[in-house]
DNA sequence: CCACGCAGGTCAATCGTTTGATCCGGATTG
DNA sequence: CAATCCGGATCAAACGATTGACCTGCGTGG
C-alpha cells in the first residue's frame, strides 16, 4: 500500500503503448483518433492500476487548476453559505471545483502565496474590507479576481445585488400595510451595501409620498441594533416601522424594542433584509426580503471563468427578489 | 501587464547567478552558504522583477502542497465556523493555508480529483455522513485524512469532543438547580454524537441516584425539536428541565414550550449542547455548554501534519469546556 | 610543497503531464 | 505505378522549480 504512486508511464508501459497515447486517452483528446482496442487496453491498464492523474502535474503544464477561491470575511454569517452554495454549483457544473477561505486581515494574505497560473483559476472577494495594499497584491498575482457585493471607488470588477431594489420592496411592504412614520435602522455608513440600502429606504419614502423618518445607523450587530433602536425609540413622536438594515441588527432592535415594552407586530413593525433560516426562528418570526444570495455566487464563478485577468466586470444582479412577509410586520395600531 | 510571468530563470539571469542560488535564496535553503553580497543581488532582482514562486511548479517538485483541506456538510451550521477558525489558525502557523469546501453528496466526490501528492497535503472530515465509497476513493488517494467530531466503526482515524463530558455538565447544572424530573431531548440514533450525549446524560442521571427521565429523539433541527419537546409535554407528569442534544432543535423545543404557555425558565428549563452566538439572542437567552469546537479545528490540523496516509489516529479532544449560564434555566417551581 | 577541507557556486536530473512535430505503412488517386 | 493522404501512434520538448552531485579556488596543516 505505501508503494509509489502510479503514473502515466507505469500505465504506458502496461498498455504497450506511449504516454502520449494514455494521456489523449485519459482527457479525450479529440486531435487524435485511437483505435477503439488500444483504448481499451489503456483503459484496462489504468483500471488495473488505479492510476489517477497527477493534478500538480497537468497544473504546471496546462497553466489551468480547475479550482476557483471564495474568500469570505466570516463564515459565522449564514449570509455567506448561500454565497458559497451558489458558487459550489456553478464551478462544479464547469467541472472544476471551488474552495473557499477566510479573507479576514492577515487570513487573505496568507494565501496570496497559492495564487498564480496553475494553482488557482480566478478569485471572488466577498465583502471584504477595501485593503489596498490586497488589491495591490491581486492585481500583480495574475489571476482573474471580482469582489462580491461590495463596490469601491478603488476596484472595477465586482457583482453587486440590488440593495435599492431590496429597500424599496420592504418599504413598499410598509406603506402597503398603511403605515407612516417609517424609520431606518441602518448599517455602517462605511459599508456600501448599507448606502444603497438607505438610497432604497429615501427614494421608497420620497415615492410614497413620505418624508424620511429618523434615521439611525447601526454597524449591522446585535448589540448595534439594540442600541440604534434604542435612541429610534426615545423620540417623542416614535415610528410605527423600521426597515432594518439587516437581520443582525435586527436581532437586537427587536429586543429592545420588548425591552421597552413595546409588543411586535402590533405597535412596531420591523422588516429586514436577507432571509436567513434564522429569521424564521426569531419571535415573532420576521419579515424579511429574501436577496438571490446563491445566485450572486453563481454569478460570480461564471464571470470568473474565461475571465482576462485585466478584464473589468461591473454588474449589478437582477436576479429574482422576494418579500418574505412573517409575524413581525402589520397595519399600524389605529391611535 | 501581459508579459510572460517571471520565472526563476529571469530573476537569475539578472542576478547573473543560477538558478540553483536564486532557489536556495529563496527558501533559505540551509545546506548551503550563499555568500551575503551575491544574496543581495539576488533579492534585489527578484523585487525588481517582481518575482514569485510558482507554487504548482515547486508542489510538483517537493511533493508538498502546503495546503490542508477541511471539508464540511453544511457551510450555515455556526458550529463549523469554529471548527474551520482553529483549522485556519493551525494551518497558518505551520505556515500552510486551509481551504474548505462542501462534503454534500456528490459535492465531495468532486472534490477528490484535486486530491494526491502535491496537490493537497491533508484532508479533514467534518462530520460527514459515511459514505464508504468516499472512504474507499480517500484511501487510494494516498492522502492523511482524519474524521473531526465523528467516529464510525469503519474509520480508525478520528478526532471526536468529549460529549459525554458535556452532557454530564449539563444535566449536573440541571440537577445542582434542585431538578429531578430532567428529560432528554436526543440527537438522531443515527449520529453518534447523539448517541455520546445521550450515554453522558444516562450516567450523569444515575450517579445523581435519579432515574432516566421521559427521552425523546428529534433530528437536530428545530423543527424537529418542536414535535420532540410536544411529546415530552404530552406526559401527563412533565419533566421541570430538559437537556436538549443541541442549540438548532432547543430553538424549535423553546418555541413549543412557550405555545404550550409555559414560562421559560421558571417552569420549564432547558439547556443545549453548543455555545453559539445565537444562544444568546435567543428569547431568554439559552444556557449552553460550551465545547472546545475552535481546538478541535487546530487539532485535526496538526495531527494531520506529518501523518502517513495510512497511520490511524483516535483521540478524544480533552479540551475547556464549559458551561455557559443563561436566562433558561432556573431552580423548579416549588409546586 | 602536497593533500585536504571548505566556502560558494554550478550542473543537470527529476517531478508527471501535455502537445506540437514527426514517423510509418497502407489505402487512394490521377 | 508514383505521388499523396491519412489514421494511428511515437518522440521529445516544454512547464518551473528543487536538490544531490560535482566543481573550483583558496587557505591551512603536516
Amino acid at each position: 500500500m505505501r508503494t509509489a504512486r502510479v503514473t502515466l508511464a507505469d500505465v504506458a508501459a502496461m498498455a504497450k503503448v506511449d504516454r502520449a497515447v494514455v494521456s489523449r486517452v485519459v482527457n479525450d483528446d479529440p486531435t487524435l483518433n485511437i483505435r477503439p482496442e488500444t483504448r481499451q487496453r489503456v483503459l484496462a491498464a489504468i483500471k488495473e492500476l488505479g492510476y489517477r492523474p497527477n493534478v500538480t502535474a497537468r497544473s504546471l503544464r496546462t497553466a489551468r487548476a480547475h479550482m476557483f477561491g471564495l474568500f469570505i470575511p466570516d463564515f459565522a454569517n449564514p449570509v455567506y453559505a448561500e454565497i458559497i452554495k451558489g458558487a459550489e454549483a456553478a464551478a462544479a457544473a464547469l467541472g472544476c471545483v471551488l474552495v473557499t477561505g477566510s479573507a479576514t486581515g492577515a487570513g487573505l494574505g496568507g494565501y496570496m502565496d497559492l495564487l498564480g497560473p496553475g494553482r488557482i483559476d480566478g478569485l471572488l472577494l466577498a465583502g471584504s474590507g477595501e485593503d489596498t495594499g490586497l488589491i495591490e497584491q491581486l492585481h500583480r498575482a495574475a489571476v482573474p479576481w471580482i469582489m462580491l457585493n461590495r463596490r469601491s471607488p478603488a476596484v472595477d470588477r465586482y457583482v453587486i445585488l440590488d440593495d435599492e431594489r431590496a429597500a424599496r420592496l420592504a418599504v413598499g411592504h410598509l406603506v402597503g400595510l398603511g403605515h407612516r412614520r417609517i424609520a431606518h435602522l441602518a448599517g455602517p455608513s462605511g459599508a456600501d451595501t448599507a448606502q444603497r440600502r438607505f438610497a432604497g429606504y429615501s427614494a421608497a419614502m420620497r415615492e410614497a409620498g413620505l418624508p424620511d423618518g429618523p434615521i439611525a445607523a447601526a454597524d449591522y450587530t446585535p448589540a448595534g441594533g439594540a442600541a440604534a433602536m434604542g435612541s429610534l425609540l426615545a423620540d417623542p413622536h416614535p415610528p410605527t416601522a423600521v426597515f432594518v438594515a439587516n437581520v443582525a441588527s435586527a436581532i437586537g432592535a427587536m429586543e429592545r424594542v420588548r425591552e421597552e415594552g413595546l409588543e411586535i407586530p402590533r405597535q412596531m413593525s420591523i422588516v429586514a433584509v436577507h432571509d436567513l433560516d434564522l429569521a424564521s426562528y426569531l419571535a415573532p418570526p420576521l419579515t424579511t426580503v429574501r436577496m438571490p444570495l446563491e445566485e450572486l455566487g453563481r454569478r460570480g464563478v461564471s464571470l470568473l471563468n474565461g475571465l482576462e485577468p485585466d478584464d473589468s466586470v461591473e454588474e449589478i444582479l437582477a436576479g429574482p427578489m422576494a418579500l418574505i412577509t412573517r409575524a413581525s410586520t402589520a397595519p399600524p395600531p389605529e391611535d
